[in-house]
DNA sequence: GCCCACATCATCCTTAGGTATGATGGCGGC
DNA sequence: GCCGCCATCATACCTAAGGATGATGTGGGC
């Protein structure tokens, strides 16, 4: 029914971008420690920025590539743990792996209920640690396909008019041109024209295309960072 | 446009059934913190079911109410752990709260990995149980609730006929009725009527509303018990 | 044997959805 | 001031969906 016509337009991948080495991100007040790490998983072919303290951690802002935070809980004037809860409250999603020499029970379940993928405890097993690191990067392999997938949708979403954007709302819910005409205000044909837009420019292939294009825009989006295990 | 017609038949619930209190399944090997948990936790209100062993544990098969359950990890002959995960791999959603009395961080991670809502290092404070018992049972108190909101759904799923159920999925596709008509070798006219009965049984007011359910038994169902925190 | 649920198809009609063509008006940028 | 984007509405036409009525056939249960 619906061809799809403008496809291939201003996509963001800058076409055959080479496959980046996933990074590692490590925060540890410690310079022997970030050291030891970092020649570590140099040596594995990860890529790895250290970091003394929070205030530098600007997050590698470089989100193009798979990613993981090796994070110390005993940060001398900051702690992990609030650190960590404030990245997930800013709903930056990268997998964080926390370490810490002084680690006991509650600060375990306190990390791993704010999303932590391992409690390492220190002295750092080289084994403990590569196999973390390893199964953070495949994980956030993993989110990065999933939120990619959704970067399309969320797109052409964004590329609506207001107009539009308020009239996939009242289609997805279920109402007819009629009815949501006569919520807008509008006469039916004028609904009809902005629906024929939205569901072009959505790519949408079905009715049915377009209520899942909605589920996912409105109900994952927000959480899809945290239930990615 | 749909209106719903067989409102109110055979639904499972029991009309008014009083409220239940809430059940604390507890199982521990050592008889002294059974009888203490249970002592503390009855005196405020909730009913408490106490095991010794996993063989003894057979889920008070009673699923008719916000439930938790307090497992200890040293077992003797089993370990809880273990336990834990089997219960999880069987899909059974009961929220678990962990207890050791020699519990280290490698222990409480695989257990919070497993979906442990909590991880409690023996001896027990009281304050600290009733606060996890708690969140446990307000937990599970939303996972019900949106398990019972499926419940319907899926009743009336599997109240459809077999070429009905076909229908829906080819459907909520989005394929048009001579798209499926052409699929199955019928006529467009039968499946219009199919489409109709289905549609109706399912007590759907409209397309986007067919989607949703479907997205909801197909996609959600079997990982609903494990992303409910 | 009869009834019922299920499945199948036909004809007829109504409503809803989708598209094309054309027209008007506001608003911002060059 | 003109052009482009957006929004609005009208007329007309076509397709898709939904419902009513009627009919045929099959298989299972009492």
């Amino acid at each position: 029914m619906l061809i799809r016509q403008n496809r291939g337009g201003a996509e963001t991948a800058p076409e055959n971008a080479p496959p980046l080495p996933p990074l590692v991100c490590v925060l540890d007040d410690d310079p022997d420690i970030r050291g030891s790490i970092e020649s570590l998983l140099r040596a594995e072919g990860f890529s790895v920025q250290t970091y003394a303290s929070t205030s530098e951690f600007v997050m590698c802002d470089s989100v193009d590539r798979a990613a993981c935070l090796l994070l110390d809980i005993n940060l001398g004037d900051a702690n992990g743990l609030d650190f960590q809860e404030e990245l997930a409250g800013n709903e930056i999603p990268v997998p964080v792996i926390l370490m810490s020499g002084y680690g006991d029970i509650p600060m375990t379940v306190r990390g791993m209920r704010a999303g932590a993928l391992d409690f390492l405890a220190k002295p750092l097993s080289d084994d403990v640690l590569l196999a973390a690191v390893s199964d953070a990067i495949r994980k956030d392999e993993v989110r990065r396909a999933a939120s990619a997938a959704l970067d399309g949708t969320r797109q052409r979403y964004n590329a609506l008019t207001n107009r539009e954007r308020e009239i996939m709302g009242l289609v997805t819910a279920g109402l007819m041109n009629k009815q949501i005409a006569a919520r807008l205000g509008l006469s039916e044909i004028t609904v009809k024209i902005h629906r024929g837009n939205m569901t072009r420019k959505m790519q949408a292939d079905s009715l049915a295309d377009l209520v899942r294009m909605a589920e996912e825009l409105g109900a994952r989006e927000a959480s899809a960072s945290r239930f990615n295990r």
